[in-house]
DNA sequence: ACCTGAACACCGTTCAAGT
DNA sequence: ACCTGAACACCGTTCAAGT
């Protein structure tokens, strides 16, 4: 048996990412294997093989997908501005989050081995999200020094991306929070206040 | 075979626990295995099902140890009061996960099913670490209504917990954060600063 | 009553063998 | 060159059978 050469590698490549956004969007992240993608794709779990290395690169493909649909998710709230486009950039990642619950939670679930680095084509993706809120920082305040705008960007949407993750997973449902969309936006708005309140900026 | 009763129920819990505990320091969390727990205590692997329901109730109750662990690192950072009392406990909980990487990290990896619901004894272990943070925005602002108070110190905890994950997983790092401690206490700084800055709490 | 050990239904990964 | 299918070394969970 074998070479059956219906489909290119690319078009099988494509079909194994299709089948697997599939199963983890509808199952979640620790549904996926190797066994359900080769059954819906009608080949065997050899031939996945053939186009990924392993496991961790398959999932890596995935959520380079799962953070450009972020980014054009984020790209969508482009009518405000300044501190409220900020709050509506929050409010956009929460509700991207909640959408697509599973597809997002894979991006942080997934841990790749303790010595593979991050690949530089994906930092690249977590770059162009990050950039994004950079941006409206830059509206924002056009004099302060780009080195602080960006670790304040960065550090601001690490908090969004924690008050996210905490809901979801049920930990601040637990402990009284309820409105979550309260939270981060809240995080937000005060967070921006201190920031322009505070001058030249210093740590 | 069978009947050894060398030791209680209640002391092969405890060897569980701390087997289990070992391993997830040393090894991490995805090489916490029944098989691998049994093999270190001395019993096989049916008999953990004895005393734990299953894996997910084993890691709850890791997890419910780990929150204590916090509890307590959290409870040294008696000296600060005011903003910096919270600025130190940011910096302190940050200290915790990257001392305790692997033990910090089940708590958030460990998804249980979708249908079982948070124990309430479990809940109660989440609620004693937010509690500490909010005692700390207690002395902050002593006229703040509570319900407000509540919110905004489970909002910035949720905040500093996002820096953190984002960090210690590389997200940040490949983003150009290097100084992770700088980050926290920025987050924190400038959200207590917007926060007290914006008179009677809204939303 | 306590504990075993074998079984069941799964995993990811590899690779000789077929076309 | 492409793909299979069986094998290997694992998983979590269950449960009849032994003491």
């Amino acid at each position: 048996m074998a070479r059956r050469s219906e489909h290119s590698q690319e078009e099988i490549k494509a079909m194994i990412l299709s089948a697997a956004e599939l199963i983890v969007a509808e199952q979640g992240g620790s549904a996926l294997t190797v066994r359900k993608i080769a059954g819906q794709i009608g080949y065997t779990v050899g031939s996945i093989y053939m186009v990924f290395d392993n496991m961790a690169d398959l999932v890596l493909h995935i959520n380079a997908r799962t953070l450009d649909h972020i980014a054009t998710h984020l790209e969508q709230t482009r009518d405000c501005t300044g501190a409220l486009g900020i709050e509506a950039f929050a409010k956009a990642y929460l509700s991207y989050a909640r959408q697509h619950l599973n597809r997002w939670r894979l991006i942080f679930d997934y841990h790749l081995p303790e010595d593979t680095p991050i690949p530089l084509w994906y930092q690249a993706k977590i770059e162009a999200v990050f950039g994004l809120v950079e941006a409206q920082f830059a509206q924002l305040d056009r004099n302060c020094p780009e080195a602080g705008r960006k670790h304040a960007a960065r550090t601001l949407w690490a908090g969004v991306h924690g008050v996210c993750v905490l809901s979801l997973n049920g930990t601040l449902g637990a402990v009284g929070v309820n409105d979550v969309e309260d939270s981060v936006v809240l995080l937000a708005r005060h967070f921006i206040r201190g920031w322009m309140g505070s001058g030249p900026v210093q740590a």
